[in-house]
DNA sequence: AATGAATGAGGATTCATTCAT
DNA sequence: GATGAATGAATCCTCATTCAT
């Protein structure tokens, strides 16, 4: 009676497994190939199962995109929701705390480089999943612009999209989770205090 | 004073202006549906020549491709060219220079959506494009540290990396001239002086 | 008394009963969509069955198709045999007969609609069907010829071919038994006495 | 000056010349194989040209077989056109015009048995075909009862329907001019004169 | 008695590219 | 300088059918 109480997922069925299999595969492809070079027949092949069967479990070649693009969408808003600032945060905390952000982010972008390309590089979702991101930063920022972390005189959404260059450019690269320290430390860094030769520091 | 002396396009014969259309043609297709979507059929159609005549000019698609891509490359660099910061600034006209320069690359970028599109957001082409800026921006930069101009605690990389992502968001949206350069006023403020609550500003 | 004394079918298992809605379910589909165009994946939704159980009853696609092709050739054969005009017929009691005959095969064929549509309007059945009852009915009117009471100057295959196109058109549209009666009144008159007009009636 | 002046069709050009092969072709696959189980490979093989091929002509499938539908269609439409009884026709020669008109239909339905076969055997168009052609035919019959030639107690549309029954019937097998008219006589003779045996003739 | 899972084989369609004129 | 006509090669997708349970 004990068993699987605390698992809620009961235990993959073959036609689950293969499936999984088969999404992964295609996120391969698509990251690799994109959307219209990708053939159907690779993505099998990879998954080690008969053309027929992607069928089985993706209603077209552009279900199966969809379906690799709202995994990354979701991984996303997950990192966001963590990336907010909490308001009882001491002024002298507030690099600290913006690296932490940005580490989020970077982390959440690295773990699956192939969710990444497909979503943060080929234009047929990556605009429209920016615009989300973009909302949800933007957000963010002016909650913290009320709360007095941030200057107010720059528009949330102008920073937001500032942030999600910055952060697209650095995820480019594949980095280790240190690489990824130094990188939110400079990011933060120059977001704060920016590139002007400072008067002591 | 015989004419056509000083153009230096002397006359285009009918052949260089079909060239020119389907050149054209091709950037907004290209641009509207990406490579592999993008079809000679269409291009030749929005071109109104056959589809041989395609094969007159370019040896193929990809060739086609590439042309394209190269356009914006000449553009892009020759635009880098003239956003060096001169030596001999006075310190406070800073801000009033990199305003100015982040300008002549948003303009540059904005004078063609097409090869905009193809150039900077098309996966094919953009990492290799955007390397490219890197490197030019980058070095811009290190100059400019060594002149003292910038601090020299960031790698010029790191902040090209930096422009380069923000530039590309900013560059996404169609917009004016004055919204361009409201944006351009924007970045340059944020990337001299940072986020932070300025303490007199 | 007992129950199922009379009954010729004891008692139908679980599996007879599953078969029988299966087939069902292939007359339907055969019907609407005829043979090639009807899934078994649709057949066997219809019946509420997994795939593999459609060939735990039939051997294949074809096996069924046949099988439903069957089921109305006997029905069709059983209401040709009713249909013959019995030799000691009055002569003024021949339009009541033939009407009564053509009214037998039109409720034969109204009988069940997927049946008919399969056995008599789908290329790959109708002409087989369409020549065996064509012979059967050929014979009975030869001898029906040889008791005097049809004219022995047309071929009695003409007729037959004849009498068959008719009902063919006749059986196509959906109607009630009376509307039947009506048309089974229409046929008999004008096979009788034609077309022309009447000297008094 | 004086070539191609009565000529309509100026001279056909290499692709209408494939483009007729082809139709052809699709007829002859049609009414062989059904709708579905025609193969365009072995349309085109037919017509000796590529698969490509086909899709410079027709845009699928459906719009070959539709075409081919239209093409028998057309040429039913203009026999029935003929086949009216005139107006001022003698009492006694109804006969010979009745089969006058049966044989033009006949004829019609013969000279394409591929287009004959889908047109009217085929369940995907024929009912639709069949239910224009009874138009027609009941308002040619209905002109003729009103003309005093057919007697007025059947219903034009249920006269129309057995015509079109019995004549599909006749038009199944391949049949030679000569045995055409005689089919003709018969078909005239039945519906004219009826089954019933004759008081003299 | 029944099914979850899988596949071999095949078919429609598209597209870049090339002759012959 | 330009095109009507044609094709080789591929790719997505579907379907009847089966295996292991």
């Amino acid at each position: 009676m004990a068993a699987r109480t605390k698992s809620s997922e009961p235990k993959p069925t073959k036609g689950e497994r293969t499936r999984a299999r088969l999404l992964q595969a295609a996120a391969r492809e698509f990251a690799q190939q994109g959307f219209d070079a990708a053939r159907i027949s690779d993505i099998v092949a990879r998954a080690e199962v008969s053309q027929p069967a992607f069928y089985l479990y993706f209603g077209s070649k552009e279900a199966a995109y969809a379906e690799v693009i709202n995994q990354f969408r979701t991984r996303l808003r997950n990192a966001i929701r963590s990336a907010r600032l909490p308001k009882d945060l001491e002024k002298d905390q507030i690099a600290d705390r913006v690296r932490w952000s940005v580490t989020t982010l970077l982390d959440a972008l690295a773990s699956d480089r192939d969710l990444l390309e497909v979503g943060f590089y080929q234009a047929l979702a990556a605009e429209e999943i920016k615009a989300e991101l973009s909302e949800q930063i933007a957000a963010n920022v002016a909650a913290e612009q009320a709360d007095g972390f941030f200057r107010t005189d720059m528009p949330p959404a102008f920073f937001a999209n500032c942030l999600i260059g910055i952060i697209e450019r650095m995820a480019r690269s594949k980095s280790t989770p240190s690489e990824r320290q130094q990188q939110a430390r400079f990011i933060a860094e120059l977001l704060l205090n920016g590139l002007r030769v400072q008067p002591h520091s």
